[in-house]
DNA sequence: CGTGTGACCAAATTTCAAAACTGGTCATGC
DNA sequence: GCATGACCAGTTTTGAAATTTGGTCACACG
């Protein structure tokens, strides 16, 4: 354990918190918050227990540096999709992509449902609140929705609140999936995403298309907001390390 | 406890399964199913425990008749605006009655968020399946929309199945109020509805409102699926009772 | 010297058997 | 012949002991 390391490189440094996070991921995913316990990230990370600490005041700050990577990794992703096709950054086309990588990425879901079950102790934070809201999701949606309003992409007679407010629960609804209905095979993920774009859509949207400008202007100004929120993350970040 | 009742009417029989419904009723919200003991129901009603069994096979029984008046009573209080008004059969304000029912009546909104905390085991039935579907909402959920569908009240592009999971993701969501979004005072239930009613108008609705003639007649219809809605409700209760 | 470690500690969690409770029955009395 | 509550088997709760776990730190190692 001591022979391949002489002297601690901050890079080297770099690179085993990345195994101790990686390690913390797996486990999180298989086990969930409470049963995972510190000394086993260790041992699967290679290191003894105490190293952990050296990185982390503790298991909880590790575990929401996790989250606050997965939700910059998946910020990253919207982005990207957006600067491939500017017409990502509309409405039901965005809220249509989050739901995809929620459907997709377990540790996703399991953050914006605020599974408990996965997320344990950390489904509420300190202060009482959703982890989600915690890392500031609600503040970037606020910011989306002005991008969107300021273009003309959705109605402005409607107030931005309310539209905040639709958004955030028809995203909910589509993600638990109802309750009446029994689950279906004739509802895969791509079907139900398809459903929830067009809801968005009907209910927010301006009903005339943009034109191929204020398309462009639009997506400008959400990748700012999406990078003006993987930058508060990556505060955050520093701000939670031990040393 | 003897002294005025000497022989057994069958009215007294009712009027004595009311108060023993009405007991259980009383005591499911305050504690919840679990918690809530035959014995204490059979003193809050003043009669002796083995006399609930004579109404009902079981406890589970009891309770699924309970369940089961609530949505017959709330079927009745739809049903009743409808007749006042028959533009109350439309979607947008069928959907947001409904909301408004689930946010008045904690029993409706345990039933409809199959919140186990007050339905417990009820919470899912024998069959693995939620309450709510046991007690055929889903049913009733596409007969309506077929009935809309039928007066071009929604559109007949989508697939009937896509509407029904549509509304039923939404309702949903709008009922769980999302999670990004911090709770506040500006959504009172009713402005919620609101948004709800505009989301699911947008999404379902023809552009064009219905004619006079057109809406009376899907009035009825509604009507209809209400009514036979709450016959079946009323059928599966006299196969549950104990005698 | 300074970094990494695992033995160590207090606090929290799990165990497990005894005690208490509860759904459902039925012999009894009215 | 209907209503009742004592009674029973099976489940849940209790609580104290045993175990586990997050976090610390004296020390070994380079």
């Amino acid at each position: 354990m001591t022979l391949d390391r002489l002297a601690a490189s901050p890079q080297a440094d770099d690179e085993r918190a990345e195994r101790i996070l990686a390690a913390a991921r797996e486990l999180l995913l298989a086990w969930g918050y409470k049963r995972v316990t510190v000394d086993e990230i260790a041992r699967r990370a290679r290191i003894g227990k105490g190293t952990v600490y050296l990185h982390w005041k503790t298991k909880e700050t590790l575990f929401t540096e996790l989250l606050r990577r997965e939700l910059h990794k998946q910020l990253g992703i919207l982005a990207a999709g957006i600067g491939q096709d500017a017409s990502a950054a509309l409405p039901s086309r965005l809220v249509r992509e989050v739901f995809l990588q929620q459907t997709r990425n377990p540790l996703d879901r399991a953050l914006h449902a605020g599974d408990s079950d996965v997320l344990g102790a950390l489904a509420i934070t300190a202060n009482g609140l959703p982890v989600i809201q915690e890392l500031g999701f609600h503040t970037l949606l606020a910011r989306v929705v002005d991008v969107w309003r300021a273009h003309g992409l959705v109605t402005v007679t409607a107030p931005a609140a309310d539209q905040i407010h639709t958004i955030d629960a028809v995203l909910t609804g589509f993600m638990t999936g109802g309750i009446a209905v029994p689950p279906s095979e004739e509802f895969p993920p791509d079907h139900r995403a398809d459903l929830l774009g067009h809801t968005i859509k009907a209910a927010l949207e301006t009903s005339a298309g943009p034109d191929e400008v204020t398309l462009r202007a639009a997506a400008q100004d959400v990748l700012a907001a999406l990078a003006a929120a993987q930058g508060t993350l990556a505060e955050a970040r520093s701000r939670s390390a031990a040393r």
